[in-house]
DNA sequence: GGCCTTGTTGTGCAAGTGTATAAATAACCT
DNA sequence: AGGTTATTTATACACTTGCACAACAAGGCC
């Protein structure tokens, strides 16, 4: 047998594609958010991260300074992906300022943005907000954007039914509204066997409604 | 000069002090909560941890068989004392049902409980939650521990407003008021310096008042 | 005091980490 | 097709990690 004509050299390097930059940077990042969701920064090693990619780890040199700038870019993606979501309910044109509210709460209290992926990563990322600025600037934009959203649509809903809101009160309404959806929101992702279809939704609206002293509309109401 | 009378000898043994078991215990835990919200789980090493107790390394596989249970010991500590605070608020023996929810809901938006280092290792655990049952278990008692208290107390004032509410309204109630002191927490915790002294605690009373649909108490209404 | 228990230290080790860099090769250009 | 480029692989390296274990000493007991 002349090895000459051995099909499968021993030392055979690995076969590989070229992949355009911008590609690769988020099959990268991508892979970085599933491993990150999956076991941890600490489990989230280059090698994992480049394993998952299907590239090897070097690679990932070749298009980011270091690990940090990865998990930051990462983040950075998975803030806007959550936000540009949250805000894609909005959207809507012939819809009253209340359907509009109404549709907003929940969307973003079911599938997709109710995930257990997502939010292992925004616990885990913020986690280190206190310690790392990057984080926490990262998170406080994507924050401040919702929360700003959330004003202007309650601005409008009571601008619709002709109340007179301040704008101090219309800042409180703002947080406590968003508090209620970031707390539903948790308790959808974290245990959301608990709950039936559409109940956290229900309850959302419901809470949000008593907040700005709305009376239920028909369609919202339960039997 | 003779060297026997060398005052500090170059391989001099670190001196040390044996403690009790439980004071040990206790000190390792709490280094170990101080290492992950300074440093995350990464930077939570043995070695950084051991550093922080006053101790050398070696000394932790003494108390725990790894480091996996020490983590797991100490996010069950912090769950515990998190809930302990939380309703240590609610034995008020002479008040109404009514008082008595306003310190809850006070309480929980107020430090200590409002708190950054607490709030980043919520954050950084309950981001391994999803990946890890036994911390999942943990938060879960937890947190079903804190919503139950949240429904005895809804029930006492509706009862003493004479008014009627079937189970299933009851759930609906408390799952809403948690989901407000959870995302007030958060907001406190993250962004502190955004809000003034009391203003959380005012929203959220606001908010749960609005939820249970009672009329704001004169001693809680602003001016 | 001297011994004995065991809490505590120090050192060693194999595995895994992020980073650096040389070698290989896929894809583009003419 | 052949040469060129820069994407990709592979290997090396210094360092850290969790864990194992032997030596040591602090404090109680007689």
């Amino acid at each position: 047998m002349p090895d000459t004509a051995d099909p499968a050299p021993m030392n055979a390097r690995r076969k590989f594609r070229r992949e355009g930059e911008e590609r690769r940077r988020q099959d990268l990042i991508e892979a970085t958010l599933d491993c990150v969701a999956e076991y941890g920064l600490q489990g989230a090693t280059l090698r994992t991260i480049a394993l998952r990619a299907g590239v090897t780890a070097g690679l990932i040199r070749h298009y980011f300074p270091g690990k940090e700038e990865l998990l930051q870019e990462a983040y950075t993606a998975l803030v806007g992906r959550m936000t540009e979501q949250a805000k894609a309910a909005l959207v809507m044109e012939d819809a009253s300022p209340r359907q509009r509210l109404a549709a907003f709460i929940t969307a973003n209290l079911n599938a997709p943005i109710i995930d257990a992926r997502v939010f292992s990563l925004w616990a885990t990322f913020l986690g280190r907000a206190g310690a790392d600025p990057t984080l926490a600037r990262a998170h406080s934009e994507g924050y401040l954007g919702f929360r700003n959203e959330v004003e202007a649509v309650v601005a409008e809903v009571l601008a619709a039914e002709q109340r007179k809101a301040d704008a101090s009160e219309l800042r409180h309404h703002a947080i406590a509204i968003n508090a209620v959806i970031d707390g539903l929101w948790i308790e959808g992702c974290l245990a959301g066997e608990m709950f039936s279809s559409g109940e956290l939704a229900a309850i959302g609206i419901k809470a949000v409604e008593a907040e700005l002293g709305l009376a239920p509309l028909e369609q919202f109401q339960e039997k």
